[in-house]
DNA sequence: TTGAAAGCGCTAACAC
DNA sequence: GTGTTAGCGCTTTCAA
């Protein structure tokens, strides 16, 4: 049984009160130079580490911010939490990270957890199953400080951090239209996620910009997100088989990408007749055959945002109302192949 | 400020004792049904939630584990901790994640915030650089439950688990051998890593098996473990400009694998002439080109295992003295072309 | 069946 | 400069 060293231990060792302990270790005023270096050392001696959790009962904090993707694996989400870490790390908080692998009921679950657990506040990437928010609407009204980021919801007033995913979705099929593709289309995320909607919105604006007429047919949704590998291959089966079957794919999401790829390959399509693009922060989308072109995300900035954003809130004394909606931009990878004019 | 409903608040409200409520709430005995009922409702009526902070300290107990990876954008490792979370889930613990991106320093930062965080046991992977484990060495022997799993170290006495990589490294390089290729080269994993030395084990087993002569100038090792893109590009350019250069190339880790892949394309190799093997879980290693044969790890099964081994360590009464280290097996998932014989 | 009180480890207000 | 005490939210004797 782990029983670490207390400081009613060392207060006894020493002949001490807590209080006195207590005040040479925590650094304050109000003590002699030579009784804070004898418990202190002794401290060193034994090894004393802090009670966190007698701590976090006395200040009713954690010091601890929780992390909520829907997965671990999807390098835009890792890249994220790498920024939130070295944001986080450097203001004494620390992170709990956990995932939801996109679905609602693990989503509730975690967030219970991460409440309970008594973070001092929330950082959230809704999964894309999720509709009912009224749980954590609640937390929210009961003060527990949330982000939102990459995937928001309007619900809930609060800071949110997001990509320009309209201007992404705009730039990509602009591109593929001036490469001279004309039957474009469009592979989108689950329907209820801000970013399929923004997305969507830019890819239709790129249409109409340069005269080509929006087509439903040439547009589909992967409602599971792209974790369900059949669903997408569907999807693109449909396409190969039109009469008038499309000269380019955009697609709305990075899991999604690697499934319409995997889905390609397969059906054994012509690379020269397809030209593909999609939202991407996979660090190796760069040697995937057939070749994408790819949106990428500022993941690491947007995890920096999101927290600092969060520690104001957790931070602040009196309660904010003025709230942000940041947008960061997309950076664009055009792959060439020789068909492109 | 956040301000939960607490026992007390309850208590008040109802006029009865802090003692009667908790009574209540924790379902245990010596209390009426009508009470019971009145104040079961009216807490979930205010939403009361146990503050697990304040249990903790009661219990000394958090019932969290730690996870200590180096990195969560390795599938391995975001397979492995999937497979914690759900034995771990399911016992009612939850997991802390932190990541080391392959650094010692980050590694100690975490643990000792691990520690402190009163996790009730831990389950690591060390990261590439580490050879001092005095720090996990003290804790254990404070009694801290430590669990080791794929990257594993002898030095501390425990349960372990992590791939046969010998094995592995020998079927593999096997299979390099009846494919017809002879000059077969090794691209390692940082050296201080267990697994690093079974799959150089596994691989010089092979050729000893199939007499051919073991050339150390065929084995380069990414001391970065692959972190560092150009030290593997280095390695792989010296290779291709040997006068005898090798026909095939087996890589020690995931990370290194892409590495090395992208150091082959833009090196303007040609894939008949050298075929590529190596560890891998990425699942779109499938859709790489360069294509590469794998070596896959039960990535899922080992987070499962481990865990099992970290409960039975916090749930035992008594110190337990005899460990296990189990040994999982790999698959070898191999990709034909052309020039195999 | 219910209430009062103590205590988990820590800190801060208040004595001395 | 140091000790005493109370209290954070909860459970658990012990007493009523």
């Amino acid at each position: 049984m782990y029983k670490p060293v207390t400081i009613k231990d060392i207060a006894l060792a020493l002949n001490l009160s807590p209080s006195t302990v207590s005040r040479a270790l925590s650094d304050t005023y109000g003590i002699s130079a030579e009784t804070k270096k004898i418990i202190t050392d002794y401290a060193k001696k034994v090894n004393y580490q802090t009670n966190p959790i007698a701590l976090g009962l006395k200040n009713m904090r954690s010091y601890s911010i929780g992390i909520v993707v829907p997965e671990l694996a999807n390098s835009f989400f890792s890249q994220a939490i790498a920024g939130v870490e070295s944001i986080a790390y450097e203001n004494g908080y620390h992170t709990i990270i956990t995932q939801t692998h996109d679905s609602s009921e693990r989503e509730l679950i975690n967030v219970k957890h991460l409440a309970q657990r008594s973070v001092d506040g929330l950082l959230i990437s809704m999964s894309s199953g999720t509709s009912d928010y009224s749980f954590l609407k609640q937390l929210h009204d009961n003060g527990l400080p949330i982000v939102f980021f990459d995937r928001i919801i309007n619900e809930i007033e609060t800071f949110k951090v997001t990509s320009n995913n309209f201007g992404g979705a705009f730039k990509a099929t602009e591109l593929l239209i001036k490469s001279g593709r004309k039957k474009i289309a469009l592979l989108a995320n689950a329907p209820q996620l801000s970013i399929t909607n923004e997305r969507l919105l830019g890819y239709k604006k790129a249409l109409a910009d340069y005269q080509i007429p929006f087509r439903p047919q040439l547009v589909k949704t992967c409602y599971k997100g792209g974790n369900d590998y059949q669903e997408v291959e569907d999807a693109v089966k449909e396409w190969l088989f039109m009469p008038e079957k499309p000269d380019a794919i955009f697609i709305g999401s990075d899991r999604i990408s690697i499934s319409c790829i995997r889905a390609l390959k397969k059906l054994n399509f012509d690379p020269q007749e397809i030209k593909i693009a999609g939202f991407s922060n996979s660090d190796i989308v760069d040697l995937l055959q057939p070749s994408i072109s790819y949106v990428r995300q500022k993941a690491f900035e947007m995890g920096r945002t999101a927290v600092e954003m969060l520690l104001k809130l957790i931070k602040s004394k009196y309660p904010i109302t003025e709230f942000e909606t940041k947008i960061l931009d997309t950076e664009l990878h055009w792959m060439n192949d020789q068909k492109d004019s």
